[in-house]
DNA sequence: CTGTTAGCGCCTTCAC
DNA sequence: GTGAAGGCGCTAACAG
């Protein structure tokens, strides 16, 4: 039975079959009983797709009167639209955008590039572009970074190739020839997650490093004194980067020393990296009383840890972490977060940048605005 | 004007050659360090990109030449090509993909939809994806449906308007009209994380029932009889459905009669609904004795509910998950799941969808292949 | 309301 | 190794 198959299955192998229909996988799959599988057969011939032109000729008018009863606002006979439509849906013409912006110089889309899609933030953020951009009949074209600004460079260099209307970018850090790139692009661009020192154009983001001051503040008030804080090895991760720094900066300007500070791993740390890193805190400064994370992934990783070796949280240390991903407030217990509204960050860039296109398009000068996005410690079981 | 900002740029590379078309220096910017911010304002012009022409006239070669200085295997000449290179890299051309493609009739990428990019099983797909395209400078197209049919009608369409030069799909249920769709683009198809009865065409996947089935095997194994499911209420999340009708089936099969089944909001199913869910569960039948959740998050949500409870996992309540994320593999105790090599779907789709696209290339026939992706039980701390 | 003309920027095909 | 002509499928800009 095909059950057993995948039971006992080699890890990482993958079998192929020619025919499914004498394979090993039982009756289970082709309940339908059709006999012949001629999927794919057809339909994958060389013809050539119909084109407007087809439409034209069948429907009597000629391609332009097509192309208007294609679109929204033009003026088209009913009788003519609903003809042309009838042709359309008969012959199964799709239209190719890719033409048409060529000749209409809106490619009809814009691109995103964020560090990772697995992440609730960044792919809450690309909902809210997506919401915002398809009002408009824009597509969203996303890209990841995996986190490197050389990959960034090579997408940035790929995505331009395709003419994007406007640009989305995750924080404020590019290569030389990435901000070259962007800044010929003659296209609108939004740094996100991030108040770039010197931005490419606008922004819309918050201060990492104020969000984490503002942590340590928190923790301060509810008494904890010796602080640490968990997070990766490299400058790979800015923002993670900013974290760090408004931690060292708010514990000097508190006068609780310099900090203590465990790296571990190369961005974007993991839950069991987070666990390492507390276990190395504890036994480097025992005294520590508090730690915060650079994500709350880690920070969950570490109250696992925690409970592995019987250390109450937050008692004997407390736990904070970055980001209000699902796991920390599902947790037990639940942890102590910033919470920033990711689909807003992607809702306000997708606008701004709709916004800006029209103004460029309607000839006007545009001063390059930046939005500044909220966040806000959420105090729970954890400190 | 901003053209002549422009032209002040002393620290941009090129400024000698006048672009022929507009009598300004091409694209050159001021760079930064200067205590206005000026970002946005001079790159955002409507002027013309430069174009292959352009770089054609300035090098003195034509512009079929350039263009072929850009291709790899063409001939062109050492000192042709390392001069028109330097035009291009002076002007800072990038050159039009879409352009490009409509004349070739090879978009350069290919398209892919999958259920939520906020999900680490899909989103090591969309990795292995783009790994096993970007060898032959394919791009990847993403695109989430958030588990409605309707939507993945939508997005079918719109891409499609883009010519991809082949799509990867989740699961094997589509809306009429997005098959039909399917079937006369002419593109080949691959359905993953499925075994579809009737599929379009190729497929990547593995049954969900039968890993559902190997579940229940497991924990019958393990002494536990009444075992119940956990899972979202709906049928829009098919592959859900199918994990929940092979429980159903090996039930039956073990003669441990029909189970217990919870259904819980809307897929995919949160953390916090696994934690609801796991109340009623055992409210409504206090005798099971494990638990099989559609996923590792919810399974997650119910180990936490029952921390907070007080019942101890596995001794009041054993509890298995799917997907084999990595929280199930961090927390305590570590979650017993199904795990399935994700990134290889995603590797294996792509080889197979450039094999196929070369062989319809080269006007062979296809027969349309299932790739039979294994997966396996891992056992452990929750049961 | 509908049609004609002329490209968009590049690549294919054929010349040399 | 290089160039010229033509066209990919569509739409802007004018006609009528």
């Amino acid at each position: 039975m095909a059950q057993q198959d995948g039971r006992l299955g080699q890890e990482g192998m993958a079998t192929e079959e020619k025919d499914p229909k004498t394979g090993t996988a039982g009756g289970t799959m082709r309940a339908d009983g059709n006999p012949d599988d001629s999927r794919g057969s057809l339909f994958r011939s060389n013809l050539p797709r119909p084109t407007m032109a087809d439409v034209a000729r069948l429907s009597g008018f000629s391609a332009m009167t097509v192309s208007r009863a294609l679109k929204d606002g033009a003026s088209v006979s009913a009788t003519t639209r609903e003809r042309i439509l009838g042709v359309i849906e008969e012959i199964g013409y799709v239209p190719d955008l890719t033409a048409g912006g060529l000749s209409s110089k809106r490619s009809g889309f814009i691109t995103a590039l964020v560090p990772t899609i697995n992440n609730s933030n960044f792919s809450d953020t690309a909902c809210g572009l997506t919401d915002a951009l398809s009002e408009r009949g824009l597509q969203l074209l996303l890209g990841y970074t995996d986190y490197s600004s050389g990959r960034e460079e090579e997408l940035i260099s790929a995505m331009l190739r395709r003419r994007p209307e406007g640009m989305i970018l995750t924080g404020g850090f590019h290569t030389e020839r990435a901000r070259r790139l962007l800044e010929s692009a003659a296209i609108p661009i939004i740094e996100t997650w991030d108040l770039p020192e010197a931005p490419v154009d606008q922004v819309v983001g918050f201060s990492n490093a104020d969000a984490s001051r503002a942590m340590v503040h928190h923790l301060v008030e509810r008494g904890y004194r010796n602080i640490g804080f968990i997070g990766g090895s490299s400058n790979r991760d800015t923002r993670g980067a900013d974290r760090r720094a408004g931690y060292e900066a708010a514990m000097s300007e508190l006068g609780l020393g310099e900090g203590h500070i465990i790296t571990f791993g190369t961005p974007p740390i993991s839950m069991e990296q987070g666990g390492q890193a507390i276990a190395q805190m504890i036994e480097q400064w025992p005294e520590v009383d508090a730690v915060i994370c650079v994500s709350d992934l880690s920070a969950f990783g570490v109250i696992m840890e925690c409970h592995r070796r019987g250390w109450s949280v937050p008692g004997r240390v407390a736990v904070a972490g970055f980001g209000d991903f699902e796991v920390s407030r599902c947790c037990w217990p639940s942890i102590t977060t910033v919470t920033v509204n990711s689909y807003d960050i992607g809702k306000q860039a997708g606008e701004l940048l709709l916004s800006t296109i029209d103004r460029i398009r309607a000839g006007e000068e545009v001063a390059p605005a930046t939005v500044k996005i909220d966040f806000k410690v959420v105090s729970r079981e954890s400190t």
